[in-house]
DNA sequence: TTGAAAGCGGTACCAG
DNA sequence: CTGGTACCGCTTTCAA
């Protein structure tokens, strides 16, 4: 079913259904009403890769996440979606399971389809990559990785202050023995945040730590929280580089009678719903994904009039949540 | 940067580069060295919609949601990907957020996309969609919708029989006054399940119950649960359309100092993985996501040998899941 | 083994 | 207003 059949049933050209099709220029509204009827009879439906392929331009922005199972990786993708929509665009979406080489496919797939525009919120990313990236003149959005480039934005967070922030309530407290629960992922900022974390306590030289990782799933909290107690370290609170692996944690604390915030503190990172909804709720620290979904399409998809006056590098400060699951540290 | 490009560095034909890109017929290797040499000079990245359009065959296919945010959809998707993958099928994910507009959007979409296979895991289709769908000869799988069609294959749960195994548990336990949790959805199978759960309780008949709906949201499960105590209905049991809104219930409960499950119990349903971290873990009815994305992938992508020897009308009958949120009723 | 050329299904420019 | 037609970038015969 293509165009010329509908052409040919509606006795005009390929060129006409073409203009009703994207009611472009004027057509003579019998006209157009013949090729209407004719597409509606034929249930045609236009090829996109066709229409890609003629039309030169996209109208779709890709978004390669870590973890989508992980609400902060899905509440951004939420919100680049909305954006995009309203601005008419599609979003094609990818999810690499912090695997590279799924990161390098998805990136591939995404040049391969010519999107206008790429948003890549992965912890990790090669070098290699990024060129390829830069040199395919897409104009992209990295959250959280890499430095800036040409033609490509920048907006990253300021974990650090986040987890001061952490570190010095829980210090403030009382607490002396810290756990730090992270998880896995080989490159980039993840890591980089169990370093910031071990520097952030190496300031107040009173305090403890010690880590551990697993994967960023409920589960993985919970594994690693186990891991961290197995070795007979018992911390007065245990500081989880995010909400779902904190859930992980008070899983498995609440498994082996450690009551919170009474015995043990928990934070948690990022304020997705589900910490509100834990027993006890979290205190966390703040990433507004509303906030970061906007800019990207912002920097993104170029307004029709205003020029892009969208700054090339961001960092936002990120806030600090109270709730539930910190107390004072136990009198030892 | 197109294949003829690449041709004129190689000093070969299009036809050529075509042949090492795909690694067809046999290209001499000190040809092939040249060609694989010009495209990473060039970082060339072929067109995929320009290949799509040339070979005809589509090896994406494509998997419409109800909500993605609920981690029942989004451990179905998986499931559908990683088939997809291993089979060398690439997936397009599409979210309606309970939508018809977007459900129409995305269908047309894929059809548009010439998808090799579609998944529709959404709990409400018009019946012209699925026309429309049917009519464009693409393979469909349609997980608790409609009724089966030539090319569409149906995959449902019994949810009448889950729904009677939690009732016929919690009757067991002496509960006669139940509140029921679901969530809004025009069309399908939601309101059929609020009429399930109707129906079943109908068949015992000191059984009393109240009914209220919200989002398919943890704050949605709470709002709706806020709406079943605020009629000063005092439910001894909510059951609750599915895990998410329960984890909701059980948040509205603890904040009004109702404990559960001694003062009043709650169900869930689908058994994701969040069932086992909330607190108190969720009594609820176990859906194979798993073996659904199976089944997805079985019938939509044609195994190279075997053929199709699929059903075209599954029915699974779910587990009952017992946990700790659901005890006996409490003496009036 | 390799090249030439005919599409695939649209879009858009140029005439009429 | 409408038709003719030259591409868009790649795959795939058909010959050489």
């Amino acid at each position: 079913m293509n165009l010329e059949q509908v052409a040919r049933r509606a006795k005009v050209s390929t060129a006409t259904v073409s203009r009703v099709l994207n009611n472009a220029s004027i057509v003579k509204s019998t006209t157009r009403a013949r090729v209407v009827k004719a597409i509606t009879e034929l249930k045609y439906h236009p090829n996109l890769h066709a229409r890609h392929l003629a039309g030169g331009k996209s109208r779709t922005i890709g978004v390669i996440v870590s973890n989508l199972e992980n609400p902060f990786f899905f509440d951004i993708y939420k919100a680049v979606e909305a954006g995009a929509h309203a601005r008419g665009f599609e979003v094609m979406m990818a999810n690499t399971d912090y695997r590279s080489e799924q990161l390098v496919a998805s990136v591939r797939l995404m040049i391969g389809r010519r999107v206008a525009g790429l948003a890549a919120i992965v912890s990790e990313m090669e070098p290699a990559l990024i060129d390829e990236l830069t040199d395919s003149g897409i104009p992209v959005v990295f959250y959280d990785v890499g430095a800036p480039r040409r033609n490509i934005t920048n907006i990253r967070v300021n974990y650090r202050r986040g987890i001061e922030k952490v570190i010095d309530y829980l210090h403030s407290l009382g607490h002396r023995r810290l756990g730090f629960v992270g998880h896995h992922a080989l490159l980039g900022p993840i890591n980089e945040r169990m370093k910031t974390v071990l520097d952030a306590v190496a300031r107040i030289p009173e305090i403890e730590v010690r880590t551990a990782a697993d994967a960023d799933t409920l589960e993985g909290g919970r594994q690693a929280t186990r891991a961290l107690l197995a070795s007979g370290f018992a911390p007065t609170a245990i500081i989880c580089v995010n909400d779902v692996t904190a859930v992980g944690a008070l899983r498995e604390l609440r498994e082996r009678g450690i009551r919170v915030p009474r015995d043990v503190s928990v934070t948690g990172f990022d304020n997705i719903k589900l910490s509100e909804f834990c027993y006890p709720a979290l205190t966390t620290v703040h990433i507004p994904r509303e906030r970061i979904g906007q800019i990207i399409c912002d920097s993104l998809i170029p307004k029709p009039d205003q020029p892009s006056a969208i700054e090339h590098d961001i960092v936002i400060d990120p806030e600090f949540v109270l709730r539930e699951s910190t107390g004072p540290a136990p009198i030892a």
